[in-house]
DNA sequence: TGCTTATTTCATTTTTTTTTGAAAACTTTG
DNA sequence: CAAAGTTTTCAAAAAAAAATGAAATAAGCA
């Protein structure tokens, strides 16, 4: 007697290629994990990204098997990054999750939140540099300057050409 | 007596703006741990970066405070990056390490070699994704098969886009 | 309002990453 | 080729990051 999707009582609806589902969270487990974040959240994005149903927390705990407290986690700083959104389910009050697929505007928010304040406390840190030159020895302040030089260009141009990045992502 | 730059023992000729050093150093501790790197390299490179003269792994070592081997792991590291050379110091037989300042060099590298190998598996990762569509739910296959769309569609704008940034830097 | 269910928080544990330090392996030179 | 100096390697220690689980909090419902 061939059974091909077994009734496991967890998941009495939701139909899911087991197959597909564990690349995806291998795919974004290596992506998520490129861009510094934990396991947990790559999982659960990849998890949600082939999911033809918005996910209860619950469910993301016992299908990944993590725990409750990494799951929570996880579900928040996706959320901050807006690459999930809670959506309603009629007649149950559990938070439904639901993954946000649209690459370029995550890139967007990713740079913008995540990668620019980096880029504005660099641009003060120069800023110290510039004040902590001696002007004692001209020949070492001129070195010095030149690197200075060098690294405010590499401000400059990642303060522009980071946001600019992802209007170039055109799909 | 005011003695600015008193005599260590360590460094006899090198003369060093020590407030430049560390903010330089702190600077590209943060940078480098943004791109994943660990603190010591991050330290090796801000030493290096605004240091008149190639030092040897010693000073390295004696001037971070920093251990032989990580000092030596650190290094072997920015090697690999291309983001420091050594230096022929004649009547020394110590390596002496320089810092690799054009930082669109650096980065081209970085991407060839750190970004772009894991776009490629990522290719792979996609193409067994879509072997594993099961042809059974033709709705549900449909779905799959958009998000696998979007998948290609993002790594194909990154294997092309993030080359091509490094030419954009203009600097 | 009180009861039940769902979610967050956070101290502790586990896992992973980085650093250390000493031994091994090279390298130059006398 | 031995001796001294230099660099690499790698097992063990330390530090940092992430996951756990249980207590606290919040939120929906009767």
């Amino acid at each position: 007697m061939p059974q091909s999707t077994p009734i496991t009582g967890n998941q009495p609806i939701q139909k899911s290629n087991k197959d597909l589902e564990i690349e995806s969270i291998d795919f974004f487990v290596r992506m998520m994990s490129m861009l510094g974040m934990p396991r947990s959240v790559g999982e659960i994005y990849g998890l949600l990204y082939f999911s033809t149903t918005p996910l209860p927390m619950d469910q993301i705990v016992s299908r990944l098997g993590i725990s409750l407290g990494s799951a929570s986690q996880g579900l928040k700083t996706l959320r901050s990054l807006k690459a999930v959104r809670t959506s309603y389910v009629p007649g149950d009050r559990r938070d439904h999750y639901l993954a946000e697929t649209e690459f370029r505007r995550l890139f967007a928010n990713f740079i913008k939140e995540e990668i620019m304040p980096h880029m504005e406390s660099a641009q003060e840190r120069i800023q110290r540099m510039e004040d902590s030159l001696s002007g004692q020895d001209e020949q070492a302040d001129e070195f010095y300057h030149i690197r200075i030089e060098k690294l405010k260009k590499l401000t400059r141009a990642g303060g522009r050409l980071l946001p600019a990045l992802a209007g170039l992502l055109k799909f």
